[in-house]
Parts: C-alpha cells; sequence; structure tokens
DNA sequence: CGGTCGTACTCAAGGAAGTGAGTAGTCAGA
DNA sequence: TCTGACTACTCACTTCCTTGAGTACGACCG
C-alpha cells in the first residue's frame, strides 16, 4: 500500500490520465516515486473501486479516449491517515552499489563505465530538477516562495530529488575516479 | 535476483551465518542493502543449492550450533557476470516524500514529527558510517587508502551510504523547519 | 503509401519482498 | 526464579513489483 498513496499524492496537483500517470512515473516528473503503467492502471482500478478516486470520460477526436481522475473526499481522508501513520525507515537498495562493494575482486572496467553513465544521468535529472524548481517558483526567491507558496509539498520533494541525484552524481563521479587511478596502478606493475 | 548478489558481494569480506548476516542486512552494517533474516535464510538455502555458496557447519556448546558460509569460485564467477551486465536505474522510493508531496492538503503536525526523528536516525547513521570510514582506514588519509588500500569496495559503499545519510537529515530538517513555519504563519492569521 | 512513433490502455504470469508466527536453548539482571 | 533479551533458524502467506506480450488508431516523415 504505498505506491497508492503516491498516486493520490500525484493526483492533488493535477487531474490526469493513467497515461499520463505512467509518463510522470516512469520518469519525467517522478521526483519522489517510480512505477509502470500496468502497475498504475491497477492501482488506479483498484483506487476507483474503494472510491478514493473518481474517474471521467474524456471523449477525443483523432486520439483515444481517455479517463481522468481526481481525488474524492474518502481519498483526502486515506491521504490524511496515511500521512499521520509513523514512516518507516527508508532503505538505499542499489545495484550499482552491490557491484562497487564487490569491486577488489572482479574487472572494474565495466564498472567505470557503468558509474560514468549513471553519473550523466544523474546530472541530466539534477538539471531537469533544477528547471522544475524554478518554474514553481516563478520570480519569488526559494525562500519567499516557501514561506508564503500555495503549494510547496511537490517543490520539497523536487528539492529531495535534486539533492539525492546531486550526490548521486558526485559519488559516481569519484568512485568511477578512484577505480580508474587504481587500475592504471596496477598495468603499471 | 538482485539480494542474491547482495549476499555474495557480504560474503567476499567475511565467512558469516545466516544470523550475522541478518544483523548487518537488518541495520547495523547494511550500508549498501536492506533484507530481513527470512530472505536472507531463503537466499542462502538458494545460493547453496546453486554451488554460488558454500556452508559449513560449525558446533558451538552453550549456544545454538551455526552454519558459516563462503563464496565459491562459482559465486565468484556469477558476481562477475553480475558486475559486467549493465545496471538498471535506481529509484528513490520512500513514504515520507509521499507524504511530504500531499503536505499542503493535510494537517503537518504529525509530518514534520517524523521529519524529525527521521533525522535523528539519518544522524546516527552518518555518524556510524563515519566511524566504520575511520577504522578502515586506520592511519592512512582518504586519499592514500583509496589509491593504495586493498579492499576499497566497502570503503566506497560506506561513502554512499556516509553521503546519502547526510543529505537525507538535512533535507528532513529543513523541510520540517519549512513546515513548522507555516504552520505558526497560519496560526497566526 | 508504408513504416514508425505517440496516445491510451489491457492481460497474464512470475519472482521478489514484506508480514507474522513459531521453536529452542543460553545468559544476565530484577 | 522469572522475565526478557540474545543466538540461530524455519514455515506459511500475502502483497508488491517486474517482465513480456498485445490491441487499436491517428499522425508524421520520407
Amino acid at each position: 500500500m504505498a505506491l497508492r498513496h503516491a498516486v493520490l499524492a500525484a493526483l492533488l496537483d493535477a487531474e490526469l490520465s493513467g497515461y499520463q500517470l505512467a509518463k510522470s512515473f516512469g520518469m519525467g516528473v517522478a521526483n519522489f516515486w517510480h512505477a509502470l503503467p500496468q502497475q498504475l492502471y491497477a492501482e488506479l482500478a483498484r483506487l476507483e473501486k474503494d472510491g478514493l478516486v473518481a474517474g471521467r470520460e474524456v471523449v477525443q477526436d483523432s486520439r483515444p479516449n481517455k479517463r481522468l481522475f481526481t481525488v474524492t473526499g474518502a481519498g483526502l481522508a486515506e491521504l490524511e491517515r496515511f500521512t499521520a501513520e509513523s514512516a518507516k525507515p527508508s532503505f538505499m537498495r542499489d545495484d550499482l552499489v552491490v557491484k562497487v562493494h564487490s569491486a577488489d575482486h572482479v574487472d572494474t572496467a565495466p564498472l567505470i563505465a557503468q558509474l560514468t553513465e549513471r553519473a550523466g544521468f544523474a546530472r541530466a535529472k539534477a538539471e531537469l530538477f533544477t528547471r522544475l524548481l524554478e518554474a514553481m517558483r516563478g520570480s519569488r526567491t526559494e525562500e519567499e516562495f516557501l514561506r508564503r507558496g500555495e503549494r510547496v509539498g511537490p517543490y520539497l520533494t523536487c528539492l529531495a530529488g535534486l539533492a539525492y541525484e546531486q550526490v548521486n552524481q558526485q559519488w559516481c563521479e569519484r568512485t568511477a575516479a578512484v577505480l580508474r587511478e587504481r587500475q592504471t596502478a596496477r598495468a603499471d606493475r
């Protein structure tokens, strides 16, 4: 029951279709959760069945019809309940980190490549988040916006995403540099 | 097949029992992965069946016997293969972030409490990692250790954990402060 | 005018992960 | 001496997430 609340939270900001949700959860604006389209359609169906969201059909010509969803009163209440209950600690879970852990026992060349690639992705995501933040706060300074803006939730989660991607990038670059140096040092012997 | 490699990587550094693994994966030294005891026992059984680890019984008096596991040649080869295959991108997945996303629509008091609590945990974990790093590098500087140390994998993953916990702590504190300020600002109106 | 891309969604199946309960002996402290 | 905590592990169940395939139609490009 975790995706469930992520979907509700996402629908607070805008009325969206399953497809649009899938886009932002697949990446794009998914600064706070990730899920595949199938999961989202399934979850939306369950949420609607439970009365936490309401869908309305939108007829489109020159492209398939779609269903837009909004959070109901019951949905808001459920979010309220969820937010009040104590959060379980979050854990890091990343293939790349596991690979680095065993770096002393395996060939590091492909690892360095993966770290470099990951650093690039992290940089791109960080830049995207930076632009999103600018768009949200408009002409105001961050301080000002956080003090008096109307909707700071998405801004704060975007800040989390930015910070996460920045350290991710730094760590990947540093780690790649260390492994590269050790590789050449070994070759010299 | 993700926990699988995390277990193999953990066993590279030391011969461990399921119970000991469970301790470090449950927290403690689990700077790079998290899992519950049941998962680990099941995974160890599968790994042994597949010949990737070998267990040996250690008879103890005054406490239950245990089985210690080591990585076999096949296990190392599997890790090698895993490390070479390209990594899928990692995603942030955190209840707390979801809650913050909906902060504008719900009562923030319990959220602030959770953020403060999380900040405390993150701080404690960061301190633990700092001490672990010191212990690993001994009298050497970080630079020196990373250049010439024998086993830098665990050190690098610990650095990742440290960086992660530090930004986590900062974000939680900042977010809690923002929400607190907005709460009092609202009360003043 | 044919191929590919984008919108919008569905179905089926499998593996990974989390939840809860239980066993059984040892040791330290109230 | 009883309680609770620690070591060491097992079994059963459920829910979540991923993988892979498939439908349908319009739009854009060469």
